[in-house]
DNA sequence: TATTACGCGTAC
DNA sequence: GACGTACGCGTAATAG
């Protein structure tokens, strides 16, 4: 049994606080100043999220003179008079606490602190657990084994360990501790020469005030004559910071009990102040079924024996997709009814193991937290997530439970925050009730079954059952990938991250001294203002908020000034650092490695996504950026393969369009990009250039992306009329391609939507709007989509006949990730020709084709080695 | 204070 | 507006 608990909250100090904090622009339309109260509000709300306290009052100061201002007039003589726009919202703040039902408490002639205190004494003696909340110091006087306080700002929890470590005193000694140094904020005098460090250390020599004051003797100098001069002030003062724990009070603690809270007139309220977006009740939430939890493996059998029909898992992670989550429970479904089953439970894992038919939204994750557990999850039967995304991929991203049952149930899910908060609220799934976790789950899980209920009649309409099938397969996979993780050699990225930073910090010095003056060169605003007020650069380019500096624009800049080559070196490093090696730094898992999720309904072409960390933009170009993918290496003794195709979506631009010309470039294995050059230049391809060349191949991806001539011109350096005779005579030339995107284009036109090789689709919305240049975008996605999201199709079949191939040949080599056309494995070095050979000729051949496909596969002891 | 929009840069 | 698919960082603006 948990001990009681009491919350004292420290009003005044968080009105203060809240009005500070917010700007005072925060107006009601009739004219009131809200910003204490909204940020009160907020406050309140976090500190009311999760567990509720069993007791608590909020505590306010009077305007009454206190009896430390009768002892000390100067005492707080200092404060200036609140300010009016504070004075009109105490009766609102005062309105708000009376609507949550909580006791609110004042006493003339008594501070807040006061009250407090007494409550403190009152409640520990009773037994109970305290929890002050407030930011005042002088509270950790009060501090003890069952006494703590929060300081909601900065969202610390003192307990005695910690007012040791930040103040260099114990609780007890506190007192005697403001006593000696005094207090600017309360005007407490304290003894002259005496600040933090000496009143620590004499409070730590001599036990306490009285002891230090009467040891004035073994002291000397000017720390002596001070404390032998003041040592009536010292005591004044050792009595005003006193904190009063015998406050006359007509109630105790037993009479803060709080009283479950009622939404309406806190709503009531929140709508008078304007505050909507605190309103609890916004949309009409569902009814809320409970779900009973289930221990016993007798009674899950039992239940799972009397089910009939697939079973839907929704399994309880405290970080759904991270490593680190732990897996607290699953909730089942039935069509009729859900259960939480704690975890573990041996009757739960024989079943999650064996071929029934189960449901999920996202079993990719399920897969990934029961891999973790040891589990191989079997009898994948549909899932919600996927199943809508192959419905409509675009439609719904990135296709979460509530977005897909609002859609296909109308029904409104709670989010995950609603459970355990959000921000710095957020609790933890052991720290919740077991039923509010069973409910939310179990609700989760039902959802996923009614969701894919609906959807499976509609993937067998639309004929992609198959590729339900598919996508499940490649979820266990997925799965297993993200468990398993990569190897990172984090003291390489802690060296590279010093060598990053280091000359980032030079680059900006170099930058402030070119400037002129200090300023944040991260900040877009500031370095415009620099670069086209101060230095009266030319402007290039204009964004929606006022100049570009990108770095095609600072490139161009670099002719006039050098500050802006050196702001392209900071960028870069910066970049580095930010985003990669400090990134990647904090991913790493106990066992050394990084753990992505590997998404499979958010590339709305097709593509898998890696998220958290996103290792598909792991640098490659830059030399430094490269030097990142060094620290990616194989488990310890093995070896690292990379294999990647070569030109995968222009052969599949190939295939599709049937071009004789492109087939041919393909199937006699010329240099493709040299071959394009050859026909838009109209010159043999022995005699390309380089230069050529490398038009021919900006040329070959401004086709895949359906890239116009303007833009074809700007990034070749040329005119746009130039760019659109090479557009012109790319389509001479590759007639086909020609053809092929025209009808493709009119059929999406016509039927709305395009379609991969592997019969996957997307509706293309855009194509019927009004707008031209909508429109115009529309027609690019028609013709992207079929290439990129068949080179997607490609990859997941290989990965799904390598994964096979390796099981069946006894291989422990793995495959660790995916980056579009390339994909990472590692292997015991006695393995390598073995995977090697599994790895190329599933790559070579995933589909029968009208192209060859070519893949380069190198290995090496890192990822950059390989590659 | 908490959340969102923006500009920017990274990958294929 | 003019190049397809993405993620995510830091700053600045906004909320009421």
């Amino acid at each position: 049994m948990a001990q009681s608990r009491l919350v004292l909250i420290d009003g005044s100090a968080l009105i203060f606080r809240a009005f500070f904090a917010i700007p005072s622009s925060f107006m009601t339309p009739e004219g009131l100043h809200t910003n204490a109260v909204y940020g009160f509000a907020l406050m309140l709300n976090k500190l009311l999220a999760g567990r509720f306290p069993e007791h608590a009052a909020v505590v306010f100061d009077t305007p009454k003179p206190t009896f430390r201002a009768e002892r000390y007039p100067e005492y707080k003589a200092d404060r200036p008079p609140m300010d009016d726009t504070l004075r009109e919202q105490i009766p609102w703040i005062h309105k708000l606490v009376d609507a949550h039902k909580l006791p609110r408490l004042a006493v003339p002639g008594y501070e807040a602190d006061d009250i407090i205190g007494t409550l403190t004494k009152q409640a520990v003696a009773a037994g109970m657990e305290v929890l002050i909340v407030s930011g005042d110091k002088d509270f950790a006087q009060l501090i003890g084994p069952s006494v703590r306080m929060l300081d909601s700002m900065r969202q610390v929890t003192y307990d005695a360990e910690l007012v040791q470590k930040k103040w260099g005193v114990p609780p007890e000694k506190f007192v005697d501790y403001l006593a000696l140094m005094g207090d600017k904020v309360d005007n407490i005098p304290g003894v002259p020469g005496i600040g933090k460090k000496t009143a620590a250390t004499l409070l730590e020599r001599f036990g306490d005030l009285q002891t230090v004051l009467d040891s004035t003797e073994q002291l000397k100098g000017r720390q002596k004559a001070n404390l032998v001069e003041f040592r009536a002030q010292a005591l004044l003062s050792q009595e005003l910071a006193t904190i009063d724990c015998a406050v006359p009070l007509d109630l105790g603690v037993r009479d803060l009990a709080v009283q479950p809270p009622d939404m309406g007139p806190i709503d009531a309220l929140y709508t008078q102040l304007h505050f909507f977006s605190l309103l609890s009740v916004k949309e009409e939430q569902s009814t809320r079924t409970a779900t009973d939890i289930v221990s016993d493996p007798q009674a899950l059998q039992a239940w799972l024996e009397a089910s009939s029909g697939p079973i839907a898992i929704a399994p309880a992670n405290e970080a759904p997709g991270a490593i680190s989550g732990k897996l607290h429970g699953m909730a089942l479904a039935s069509e009729t009814q859900a259960i939480f089953v704690p975890w573990p439970n041996p009757a739960l894992a024989t079943w999650l193991e064996s071929n029934a038919p189960k449901v999920g939204h996202h079993l990719r994750l399920a897969c990934s937290a029961l891999e973790r557990q040891g589990l191989l999850l079997s009898g994948l039967h549909g899932d919600s997530a996927l199943a809508s995304f192959l419905v409509d991929p675009a439609g719904l991203l990135p296709h979460r439970l509530d977005q897909v049952a609002k859609q296909q149930l109308q029904l409104v899910l709670p989010a995950r925050k609603d459970l355990v908060g959000a921000g710095k609220s957020e609790r933890q799934l052991e720290d919740l009730e077991p039923q509010d976790v069973a409910d939310h789950f179990g609700q989760r899980a039902s959802a996923s079954w009614a969701c894919f209920d609906a959807l499976a009649p509609q993937l067998e309409e639309l004929d992609l059952s198959e590729q339900l099938e598919l996508d499940l397969e490649l979820a266990q996979v997925l799965g297993r990938m993200q468990t398993r993780g990569i190897c990172v050699n984090a003291q390489h990225l802690e060296a590279l991250q010093k060598d990053f930073a280091k000359r980032a910090a030079d680059c900006e010095a170099r930058i402030h001294v070119l400037a002129g003056r200090p300023f944040n060169v991260q900040s877009v605003k500031q370095l415009s203002a620099v670069l086209f007020e101060e230095l009266e650069l030319p402007v290039i380019k204009r964004t929606k908020t006022g100049y570009s500096t990108n770095a095609e624009v600072l490139t161009k800049l670099a002719k006039d000034h050098e500050i802006a080559q050196v702001i392209l070196d900071y960028r870069a490093l910066i970049k580095l650092v930010n985003t990669y090696t400090q990134v990647l730094r904090d991913a790493v898992s106990s066992e050394g490695r990084v753990h992505c999720n590997l998404q499979q309904t958010v590339g709305v072409s097709g593509r898998l996504i890696t998220t958290d960390p996103d290792l598909q933009r792991t640098p490659i170009r830059s030399q430094d950026g490269k030097r990142i993918r060094e620290a990616f290496v194989p488990k310890a003794g093995w070896v690292m393969i990379s294999a990647d195709w070569s030109q995968i979506e222009l052969r599949v631009l190939a295939h599709i369009s049937g071009d004789p010309l492109l087939l041919d470039a393909f199937r006699t294995a010329q240099d493709v990009h040299r071959r394009t050059a050859a026909e838009v230049f109209d010159v043999p391809p022995e005699q390309v250039t380089a230069e050529q060349r490398n038009v021919g191949k900006t040329v070959n991806f401004a086709t895949i992306y359906g890239q116009g001539a303007t833009a074809l011109g700007q990034q070749l350096g040329m005119t746009r009329k130039q760019a659109q005779a090479m557009i012109q005579r790319y389509f001479e030339r590759y007639e086909g391609v020609k053809t092929w995107v025209e009808t493709t284009v009119a059929r999406a036109h016509e039927t709305g939507e395009v379609h991969t090789l592997m019969g996957r689709r997307r509706i293309v919305r855009e194509l019927k709007s009004k707008n031209f240049a909508e429109r115009g975008y529309g027609e690019r996605i028609a013709a992207n989509t079929p290439i990129q999201g068949s080179a997607a199709d490609l990859c997941k079949l290989a990965m799904l006949s390598i994964d096979k191939e390796l099981k069946a040949a006894g291989c422990q080599g793995r495959m660790l990730l995916q980056i579009h056309d390339e994909l990472l494995f590692e292997c015991p070095p006695e393995e390598l020709e073995q995977v090697t050979d599994i790895v190329r000729r599933a790559m070579e051949t995933p589909m029968d084709l009208d192209v060859p496909l070519v893949v380069d596969i190198g290995h090496g002891s890192s990822w950059a080695e390989a590659h």
